[in-house]
DNA sequence: CAATAATAAATGATCGTTCATTTAATTTCA
DNA sequence: TGAAATTAAATGAACGATCATTTATTATTG
């Protein structure tokens, strides 16, 4: 059910995790409390399929229209705007993850396989390390250094209120590339 | 009391937020559930008060020994060396912020005031853009290119347990000078 | 002895979860 | 086809446990 998803990433979102029950969720999803007991296994089990699905949700559209076969630094552009746009767009489902990411819960779950939804980033930073475009460090820290960045600006302009427009966005790319490149 | 505070701080790392209860928080320090509403209005006022006390910690820590006539660039490394002291030291502090900060509590706290306990930063910023070393962009951008990268790294390396070496601590301030300078 | 600090115990409310039951949809077969 | 039987989906009500908070009582201490 949609509905109950829904109503999960927005409580969470609005009131946090401490405060988000089973009941609460049901209310706002209009559905019993048992209902969500067919879906789910169990409180926690609906927040990690919650997770797993928004994580989804990122992966694709980060990618999406994507050609493997573009240079590396367009490659390395269409990832930033589609993320931008990603959390623009679906700001609830970044904010969620946002959370979930700083709890100890990815730790209790221990989950290798999200890693690889994100193997087009890898590859497009090993292929500009080979072509020495980019510093020869490890692909987490040119990620650290270009892309989380931009994440966590978009974030403060979400939780301000004030646009992330072009020229800052820009602004923002030029020194992502400054950073990484060679 | 000290020890509710620590109690209160390992808690929500082990187990999180939505787990965390007074009962919990007592047992762990030694004290009665009532004890703790001696100190404290009510549970979040225990977390708010929590959450300043950790910032203030970590702004003690940061900012410890630097001197305001010092260059620039020798106040950025000190400030970025501090601050991998500090998230190493008190990880329990550190990751305890990220969490309070990566949920709904600071904008229902609306806090304008944590802001200035962080303003050598900002004098340190200032001072580099006038010098016409840094780019001319808001310092927000500058830290955010800068010193927040070097928090995300050592935060990986503090949740995977891997050592955070001095090489990869210089390829990092490398790459956090890059990033923003002009 | 007075005052402060800490407590155990109890409060009603809410928690996550289960269960017996109802309603809706689908299948069976005369 | 159409009534009867079966399955599936959803529910309200209830469970014991735990929640945040309060009260009345007991230690502590100067």
């Amino acid at each position: 059910m949609e509905a109950i998803f829904d109503a999960t990433i927005q409580l969470v979102n609005e009131i946090g995790f401490a405060e988000t029950s089973i009941s609460k969720i049901a209310k706002k999803a209009n559905v019993s409390n048992a209902t969500i007991y067919i879906y789910h296994e169990n409180k926690e089990d609906l927040l990690l399929k919650t997770y797993l699905k928004v994580k989804g949700k990122m992966s694709e559209k980060m990618f999406q229209g994507m050609d493997e076969s573009r240079t590396v630094k367009e490659r390395f552009e269409s990832i930033i705007h589609n993320f931008v746009e990603f959390i623009q767009t679906y700001k609830e489902y970044f904010l969620f993850l946002e959370q979930i990411m700083n709890s100890p819960l990815p730790q209790k779950w221990c989950l290798d396989d999200t890693a690889s939804l994100f193997q087009p980033i890898f590859e497009m930073f090993d292929t500009g390390k080979r072509q020495g475009l980019f510093k020869q460090e490890d692909v987490r820290m040119l990620i650290v250094y270009s892309i989380l960045p931009v994440a966590e600006l978009a974030k403060g302009h979400l939780k301000d209120g004030t646009p992330f427009n072009d020229q800052q966005l820009n602004a923002a790319i030029v020194m992502s590339w400054d950073a990484i490149k060679a």
